[in-house]
DNA sequence: TCCTGAATTCGAAACGTTTCGAGACCAGAC
DNA sequence: GTCTGGTCTCGAAACGTTTCGAATTCAGGA
């Protein structure tokens, strides 16, 4: 079979016996076209083989490509290994699927990455970016240089004209304020990667870094507005099972471990309950753990984590309607997604001191 | 700020004083430029805030997008969220990256679908196809008519022209052996769903489906050509942990209970064994279970899996390879990523009848 | 019979690049 | 001083559509 050139457009009208715009026509389904010539110019099509028009071209002319850039963690299994980011990447592909919209993958354009990352070269018509930095996330600059039109999710207040977000210190207030009710004194926290290339280790508030994940420093906020300091703060690699298991370790071998841990992904705080009953600890007599997110974590039964429920279905949906939004050349603004408070069996009162295993008076 | 037309090449070469071919050489980086008409275009395009050639004009001119397709399950999350399909994503889009191809997600067409699925509509120099279906796949005659070079994931032998496939039929064939070898005669099996909208449920090799996805075909396949036959089939709504446990309670409450269940993918192993601990069994001394696939599941501690491990990372960079050697022009033809029997804890020679609790008599 | 207007179809002009071949210029060899 | 070869720059021709306004056709009313 000769490699031969792919048929155009131009090739259709002259095997149809009619113009390249009626042929256009037929394909876009925009104008009126008599039934009969739509027949001719389908079976000239059917004939050569042709497989519509080039998007390319399409694209060109049209100014439209049909596709939106959806910025993601230079390491995508990082993003996605978390069950929500991957229920709202899902909601996002559906959702614009629908009006024939595809998603392109952009790695997060780091400072020792290629030379022309992909955010700045490729093709698209608005983008969505999932993983904001602090305030200098370099993704948004090039979005604006490129005047893309773009939703940015958990961005800081006033960084990007459209976002959507969630009130995670008020959601992580509360859960503060439940185990201050419950009694406790020593409640450390386990946190989200506070950078691009975390790992799990103590720090404390004076030794923050500067462009900080904007998630992990809203819930570390919350104590603030609780008007309580944490007895210990774990900042985890991954908001995964592994690092949280490494956390709670951390935690338990500290010198005053603490009666509760506030943990700011469900995944962490699975991994802390791990720790927990590795170290003969009982979830939630010995130790409280609240999560964060909501996921069904069906290894975790008996216990049900008491967490805050984000529906990130509803989340990926809000995302998509605020991009379809601006493609239409709306102004959707800020969207604020609810959270709920899920009671769970894993917080409890403290032990009294006495009665706690010794080696973690 | 009046919204005005972004500027073009044209604009930045006749305000640096050059031409547009020139300016054009300055952006490819490909032609000889004096340093001095190079500084003069950059100052230029720094000046009117270009931001670099159009991509749309860039590609129909080229006929190059930097785009490569990557055929998904419909319900992305479905297949994304077996971390396996996450780490070959992530590693083929590491390694596109690298070359400057970006990796658009393309929900896998379905006849209920909309219209004209991206997949025919999307501009790409090439795809890759993560979830091919027993012979009839639609996205193959899609690919085929476009005339687009692909790359196809566990496909069928002859179905497609460059493959990247393990030898799972091989893999479970060993597995079963060794159950065999253990002294088990009745083996169970929990294997993948075998179509796009699979509900947990018994099968028997009579009542399969038929365009059925291949690995569940091919590891099924695995007991005939070890000359036995499983005592009972389950076919598994996704594979996840929660089916795999329903899967688990299904063959547990079987009138014969099995001694051995082979699962096709180390989730439904994982929920196998939560539905066996619940039923106050021991693993593997009560019920012997084996994986596929090789993943790290922490919560199933002590328990280690005996699983046939693949390695998501090199096979991820194995399709990005072949998708690159198309590009390139080559015909990369078959390629065989190996797999590797990992011996874990969760297999043991069948308890002796007379001791086994006697509801599983 | 002639005129009006709606329904179709058509021609031509973009869309913003890349690429090809040719021209201009300059230094060094004869 | 002329010729040769290399380096840099340029003009013009695509790439394959969409879209706009104009041309054509045809039916029905005056």
């Amino acid at each position: 079979m000769a490699r031969t050139r792919r048929p155009t457009m131009a090739d259709v009208a002259a095997h149809a016996g009619v113009s390249v715009s009626t042929v256009s026509l037929v394909f876009s389904g925009a104008g009126s076209v008599t039934a009969d010539t739509r027949a001719k110019v389908e079976n000239a099509a059917a004939a050569l083989d042709y497989a519509g028009p080039s998007p390319q071209a399409r694209a060109l002319r049209s100014g439209r490509t049909g596709i939106v850039g959806v910025v993601v963690h230079e390491r995508l299994a990082r993003s996605l290994r978390d069950p929500l980011q991957l229920r709202i990447l899902d909601a996002v592909v559906e959702e614009l699927g629908e009006r024939g919209l595809g998603v392109l993958l952009l790695p997060s354009p780091t400072p020792t990455g290629s030379e022309r990352p992909l955010l700045e070269s490729a093709a698209m018509d608005a983008a969505v970016v999932l993983r904001v930095r602090d305030h200098d996330e370099p993704s948004l600059e090039i979005l604006r240089r490129r005047g893309l039109p773009h939703v940015a999710m958990e961005a800081p207040p006033g960084s990007v004209a459209t976002r959507v977000s969630i009130d995670d210190t008020s959601a992580t207030e509360e859960l503060i304020r439940r185990l201050l009710d419950l009694g406790h004194k020593r409640i450390a926290t386990v946190t989200l990667p506070m950078t691009d290339r975390a790992t799990t280790r103590f720090r404390t508030l004076d030794d923050l870094p500067d462009p900080m994940w904007t998630p992990a420093r809203h819930r570390l906020e919350a104590f603030a507005r609780a008007g309580v300091e944490p007895c210990a703060i774990v900042e985890a690699g991954a908001s995964m099972v592994e690092p949280g298991i490494e956390a709670g370790r951390m935690l338990l071998a500290h010198n005053s471990a603490p009666t509760a841990v506030v943990c700011q992904s469900d995944l962490l705080a699975g991994g802390v309950i791990v720790a927990a009953r590795e170290a003969g600890l009982d979830v939630p007599r010995d130790l409280s753990v609240t999560g964060f997110d909501g996921l069904d974590l069906p290894w975790l039964a008996p216990l049900a984590l008491t967490t805050q429920a984000q529906d990130g279905e509803s989340k990926g949906r809000a995302i998509a309607a605020a991009v379809k939004e601006l493609l239409d050349g709306g102004t959707p603004g800020e969207i604020d997604i609810p959270l709920e408070l899920r009671e769970g069996t894993t917080i409890a009162p403290p032990r009294p001191e006495t009665l706690r295993p010794a080696h973690l008076r």
